[in-house]
DNA sequence: CCGGACTCCTGGTTGC
DNA sequence: TGCAACCAGGAGTCCG
């Protein structure tokens, strides 16, 4: 369940090592990683084969390596399990790999870039790049076209997204989760920022008055920056992290996987309910579905 | 436009 | 002890 901090760490990771580095052999033991790529297996390799990568990019919790030239690139997405790492050429493959790249840089020895995935939920793709709509010059991969910004990056725009909240008609969690709306959320950091604002999951978004909208908001970028400072500083060169629990784990968490615990603000238990084919974790007293304002 | 159900998937946990 | 059922959820699709 990596979320935007796990996807930025791995970004970060690889972006020394990637960039300017060339492909020399791709080898795919489970073309189910490749269900987002448009063809064959025998395509994705000879796409990639031979290849030199731009500087990594991501969106919300898509990333991508341009390929030097070619107006495409390789996406991928770590789903609920995928990991990318780092290994000797020489290095044993792990049972859960399902991708490797071979590369060398110019200025760095030979590397493999793994790509583990135990569920097969994340994927690795080549994908044309096309005109991002929300910045004039700058390109985007198709797949990735209807991702919104995340809430870190300079150039969201707070009043479009609070406008978009009042005009919709949802509930608060369902928005954050909306990838289209505002990305890089999943279901951890979804529930530690609404019991951090007190706002309750299913709160409709119309509802919600501007001043607690706001502390919402705030309160996403303090768990999504915290979580992020803590993934830069526990990243290890050597194995582009994330096994996507890195983050969440040493990072306390409040509400999410604390039912029954006390809500460490009033004492009460945390409870559970199902929302969305997944879990939510609140503290029904700090966080309760506020009155329709007029 | 919206929401609910369903799909993909595996390994750990629970229950009989 | 053994095995089946269940659970975790990011993202896409389909349908009412």
């Amino acid at each position: 369940m990596p979320e935007l901090p796990e996807v930025e760490v791995v970004r970060a990771g690889l972006a020394p090592v990637a960039t300017g580095a060339r492909v020399d052999r791709v080898v795919v033991l489970e073309p189910r990683s490749l269900r987002r790529h448009a063809g064959p297996p025998e395509d994705f390799v000879a796409r990639l084969t031979g290849a030199a990568f731009d500087e990594p990019q991501r969106r919300g919790k898509f990333m991508w390596l341009p390929l030097s030239g070619d107006d495409a690139a390789l996406v991928v997405h770590l789903g609920m399990s995928g990991q990318v790492l780092l290994r000797e050429r020489d290095a044993p493959i792990d049972r859960l790999t399902r991708i490797t790249i071979d590369v060398t840089h110019p200025q760095q020895r030979p590397l493999r870039i793994d790509f583990v995935d135990q569920r097969i939920f994340g994927s690795m793709a080549i994908d044309e790049l096309v005109p991002a709509s929300d910045q004039p010059g700058q390109s985007i991969p198709s797949q990735v076209a209807h991702i919104a910004r995340d809430p870190m990056d300079p150039l969201f725009d707070d009043r479009r997204f609070l406008a978009a909240l009042a005009r919709k008609d949802t509930t608060i969690k369902r928005a954050l989760l909306d990838q289209t709306l505002v990305s890089g959320i999943g279901n951890i950091y979804a529930d530690e920022a609404l019991w951090a604002a007190r706002v309750h999951y299913d709160q409709p978004t119309r509802s919600l008055s501007r001043p607690r909208a706001l502390t919402l908001l705030a309160e996403v970028r303090l768990v999504l920056g915290k979580a992020l400072a803590e993934g830069g500083t526990s990243f290890d060169y050597q194995y582009v992290n994330v096994n996507g629990n890195s983050g969440y784990f040493s990072q306390s968490l409040n509400a999410y996987g604390q039912t029954g615990l006390p809500c460490p603000r009033c004492g009460r238990p945390i409870v559970r309910e199902s929302f969305m084919n997944r879990g939510s974790h609140f503290c029904a007293f700090c966080q309760r579905i506020r009155a329709v304002r007029v």
